[in-house]
DNA sequence: CCCCAGTCCTGCGGGC
DNA sequence: TGCCCGCAGGACTGGG
């Protein structure tokens, strides 16, 4: 579930790691199917301990502490995962500690409940390589309006299932594509080659729209309860979906439609039938 | 180019 | 009441 504006929170909430020297990494003892973590320890030691992390950064929906010996630790936390420096939610799904010196935070834990996620330490090399622009788009909240618009135009592809992918776009997951295309008037299933310039205007304002107030509220805790920030608090941007989870409710944009819920692509997709208008799909 | 189905994984809630 | 199954979807893969 984690999106642009959970990692962004979690991100923010572990910047005070920054200057830190990593004095230790240790995979947590957890009776659970052990989580993606390369190279393995003694690698992942040797090429980490002693050195200080330069910054904490977010690329699309990973967080990357970079070391000052050129190494990067990239966090993927894909459905349930956290990366904490408080106590964890509990202690069976805890997945990942890197023990700190220097820092407030004596410790930057990784949690992660369905273990879908990944710890990795990667080189420079390797960072281009995972992130280079066949891999990942230009960042939601940095990508300008003409080049969203031509990177999709020409696409016959379903908006919705357009903004999904990581390639054109970075950052965008189900719950917040769904948000900016009923904050924009949007049919989700509308072809890109068939949005108008001011379809693309109002996307691109939408999209801001949505991933700023939501990074303002701390992103969104679902009913599961899962998503936490770094200090092991929900957030609040889930009191704001308009349409999310909402299916039958009344749209609290129009006070008329009721959201409806499609699947697109194996997801589910909801909108507001007056809000979102099938027109020129 | 794009689509689809399958894979990973755990916990939950619906249905019987 | 208890158990089973389906579902949640981010990233990736293989086949069409």
């Amino acid at each position: 579930m984690p999106e642009l504006p959970e990692v962004e929170t979690m991100r923010r909430g572990i910047i005070g790691v920054v200057g830190a020297m990593i004095v230790g990494v240790e995979r947590t003892r957890c009776q659970l199917k052990p989580i993606s973590i390369t190279p393995r320890a003694d690698a992942f030691r040797r090429r980490s301990v002693g050195s200080r992390i330069s910054s904490v950064d977010r690329v699309g929906k990973r967080v990357v502490l970079r070391l000052d010996n050129g190494n990067s630790i990239v966090f993927e936390p894909r459905m349930t995962g956290l990366v904490l420096i408080a106590e964890p939610p509990n202690r069976e799904h805890l997945r990942f500690r890197l023990r700190l010196s220097g820092v407030k935070p004596r410790q930057l834990l990784y949690w992660d409940r369905r273990g879908l996620g990944s710890v990795r330490l990667l080189s420079a090399r390797q960072m281009q390589e995972y992130f280079g622009p066949e891999k990942l788009g230009p960042d939601a909240l940095a990508v300008a309006a003409d080049e969203l618009r031509s990177r999709l135009c020409g696409s016959r592809r379903a908006i919705k299932v357009a903004l999904l992918d990581q390639r054109v776009v970075a950052g965008i997951g189900n719950l917040y594509a769904s948000e900016m295309l009923h904050a924009a008037g949007i049919y989700p299933n509308k072809r890109c080659d068939r949005l108008t310039r001011g379809d693309w205007q109002r996307l691109h304002t939408s999209m801001n729209d949505v991933l700023e107030e939501a990074i303002r509220y701390e992103g969104s805790t679902l009913s599961d309860g899962t998503y936490r920030n770094a200090l092991n608090d929900p957030g609040g941007y889930q009191d704001c979906h308009r349409v999310y989870d909402r299916e039958g409710q009344l749209c609290p944009s129009c006070g008329e439609g009721n959201v409806k819920r499609i699947v697109q692509s194996q997801r589910s997709t909801f909108y507001c039938p007056i809000c979102q208008k099938t027109q020129g799909r």
